[in-house]
DNA sequence: GCAGAAAATGATATATTATAACATTTCAAC
DNA sequence: GTTGAAATGTTATAATATATCATTTTCTGC
């Protein structure tokens, strides 16, 4: 059985300095800026491998000093969102950092209802098909969503 | 290339009286009892093939006459998606009729951006690439999303 | 039928998520 | 340094959803 969920213990720095630097990297190659703003909700982001909604972003960015308003935030996860360095999770109204920004791809997210993180894979078997079912009815797919949640294997085995 | 979306100038009232006919069907079954409210709902809801938000139910609700209340819509809205008389959308934050509640199934939903109709599926390609994908991984499904926007066949051809 | 329990709905308030509109600041290019 | 575009700040409000308690309706057992 693969992994797809972190191992407890991970190294989780090694995690954020990797998903800083490619979002460093995909920022440049879009000539787009990776402000402070936009550095701070990102890395907000992957402080856990949870998704994160904008208002614990929010809170978490005031309790740094003075009030910050929601335009703020949703501004910068904007940005992010449309780079493709964070994925919407829209049965959560949350927010989850790639850890693949650099390649196009149609992701599957994996959601643990125990422990709360989330897991992304790009499964081709699954990318497939949606493509075959929606060629089969004629439908040209814009955008697709695929949420699973249930147990990871952590928490369905303790 | 197979049906999916109704065709323009189908019988739209055979879509409303089978739904409901349906879903008296299921509460039976159930001991569920498909009030008033409930059946405003649902046959609201019915409609159109495209789905509903709770506050266009209130609207059209309150419009009727006398003011009903979010919590009123909700509570139908719980009770119709926890017997599968109802789907909600994740991504659009919408509610739509299930035309398969006496089945168990995990349903796939085609989205048209263009006209905004809904179609479900319930393709076993699909649910068993999702349920393959977490078995690599010894992930427990309870539930999925499975969203595709895009457009529909009379929407991408006109 | 009627009392009591359970289910459903009504009513009020509030929580959560998200955006519109305009002002100000920052920054890169010239 | 000036200037124009991008980013952020500020204020207000829209859209979605739930908590809580009161009242009404329906069901069950007698
Ligand atoms: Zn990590
Ligand atoms: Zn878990
Ligand atoms: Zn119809
Ligand atoms: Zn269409």
């Amino acid at each position: 059985m693969s992994d797809l969920f972190p191992k407890k213990g991970h190294d989780h720095d090694r995690c954020v300095h990797s998903a800083i630097a490619q979002a460093e990297k995909v920022c440049d190659d879009a000539s787009a800026r990776f402000t402070d703003m936009r550095r701070k909700v990102f890395t907000l982001i992957w402080q856990s491998h949870k998704a994160v909604t904008a208002y614990e972003l929010l809170d978490a960015l005031t309790s740094e000093g003075q009030r910050v308003q929601p335009p703020t935030v949703y501004r910068a996860l904007e940005f992010l969102t449309d780079l493709g360095l964070v994925h919407r999770i829209e049965s959560l109204n949350a927010y989850f950092g790639c850890d693949r920004p650099d390649c196009d791809h149609l992701g599957q997210y994996f959601i643990c209802t125990e422990c709360g993180r989330v897991a992304e894979e790009v499964n081709e078997d699954m990318s497939n098909a949606v493509r075959k079912a929606a060629g089969n009815v004629g439908f040209a797919i814009q955008a697709t969503t695929v949420e699973i949640k249930g147990l990871c294997h952590d928490c369905a085995t303790h």
